[in-house]
DNA sequence: GCCGAAGGTGAGCGGGCGCTTAGCGCAGCC
DNA sequence: GGCTGCGCTAAGCGCCCGCTCACCTTCGGC
């Protein structure tokens, strides 16, 4: 019926969480819009037609619009923390905890490339209080990725001299990944994750890369792919 | 008098070319209110105001404020594709002159962190035309970048099997600098420029990758800085 | 079969938006 | 010393924004 579920509601991040159906609906409508054009450019009549309602519908189940914004970036956060947190507590050395937690960060930005977009871009647009709390999350995310790092470094698995740099440059790749990444174009999830999997070993000087890379991205083919063309950057 | 000349006016971009006086101070302000706001988010009256003029005088140097935007993101675009041109241009091997590429690419973003936010994150708020044309000048930038990392795997000195991918990668680990760098950050521009170009040549598999990169970067200090807190991610 | 709550609608409010227009002050020229 | 034209302003137009309100439907419980 809307596109809604096309887009949004298509990518792996499931919203179930989001009880009454119609405020679902208006949720998954406003990624969608907000990853579009963005949050100040996004109207509430915009998202409400989108959902199928009339305009008035979305303040019976929020507040406001921004209200709308901190429930995404939320739920996008949790999951982004959930996903870093798996890679990160399962078993397996520093390398290949690394080359998972990188991949498997990266597939998600890529695959929910329209709620990452809104996750990672629209954070400026939310009040001081509720920016305040997302940052809280987003330090939780760099303390999974750094202690990854430590530990390798500990391990002597990584050679690495600015800790909280390189893993900032780590997590700065994966989530850039939302800005350039289309499901149009030439790279699919799972290769880009691949590829970056293995330029991170590298930054971070693990011994076996290549091998420990394609592990995490379990059968796919990681080296270059066929297509010819880039996206644009 | 106004605090454009203090933040983008500051910054080492020169908008030297910009030539009626009052037309280059609307434009200042606009980068740092598009900066700071987003385009959408920003309003004439607010340019207008922190270029200390009323709001209509704004149309006598603009026709629209879309052309405000076009005309800086089509300035810095040539600026950074000038910045790139250089390193690659320049003598020495292809290590040291992707070395210098992303030291001082990275310095820009970080340096002028207010107009490379506005030119690397608002290009969907410009029309079809004016979007057209600065893909053009992205597909430029690419291509000087990809052309050092060739020259380097023609050579020996790299070892890289998604030579396409690994130049998004680069891009893409440089201008993030712009979304997440901070002058009130532990980091200076030079300290970022001089890690980052280390970690990229690490990507590369170049072989010398520290001496390379810290000699990109003259007489600074490569190594992991003092300061003990990062600013947001 | 009636009742109240839950969830929805159409119309519209106050206000701020991008942009226009009529007219003012003043430097440069004769 | 009056005239012209340019840079700028004050005022405001038409529009659409976020959000509200009075009212309407639907439906489970009795």
């Amino acid at each position: 019926m809307s596109t809604a579920e096309e887009t949004a509601g298509g990518e792996a991040q499931a919203w179930g969480e989001v009880t009454p159906d119609a405020a679902r609906r208006l949720l998954i409508a406003a990624v969608e819009a907000f990853a579009e054009r963005g949050y100040h450019a996004t109207t509430t009549r915009d998202i409400a037609g989108r959902a199928g309602m009339s305009p008035a519908a979305l303040y019976i189940h929020y507040k406001t619009k921004e209200e709308l914004l901190h429930r995404i970036s939320r739920i996008g956060h949790e999951k982004a923390l959930e996903i870093l947190r798996t890679a990160s507590r399962r078993e397996g050395s520093p390398t290949e905890r690394l080359a998972d937690a990188v991949s498997s960060f990266v597939r998600w930005h890529a695959g929910g490339r329209t709620t990452a977009r809104v996750v990672q871009y629209e954070l400026d647009s939310l009040g001081p209080d509720a920016r305040a709390e997302i940052l809280g999350l987003r330090r939780q995310v760099d303390a999974e990725v750094r202690g990854i790092i430590e530990e390798g470094v500990r391990s002597g698995e990584f050679e690495v001299i600015d800790v909280h740099g390189t893993t900032l440059a780590v997590l700065s790749l994966c989530i850039d990944v939302a800005r350039w990444f289309s499901l149009d174009g030439p790279r699919t999830p799972e290769e880009v994750g691949a590829l970056y999997a293995d330029l991170v070993l590298r930054m971070v000087g693990a011994a076996d890369a290549g091998a420990a890379a394609s592990a995490a991205t379990a059968d796919r083919v990681p080296a270059a792919p066929a297509a010819p063309e880039d996206p644009q950057t």
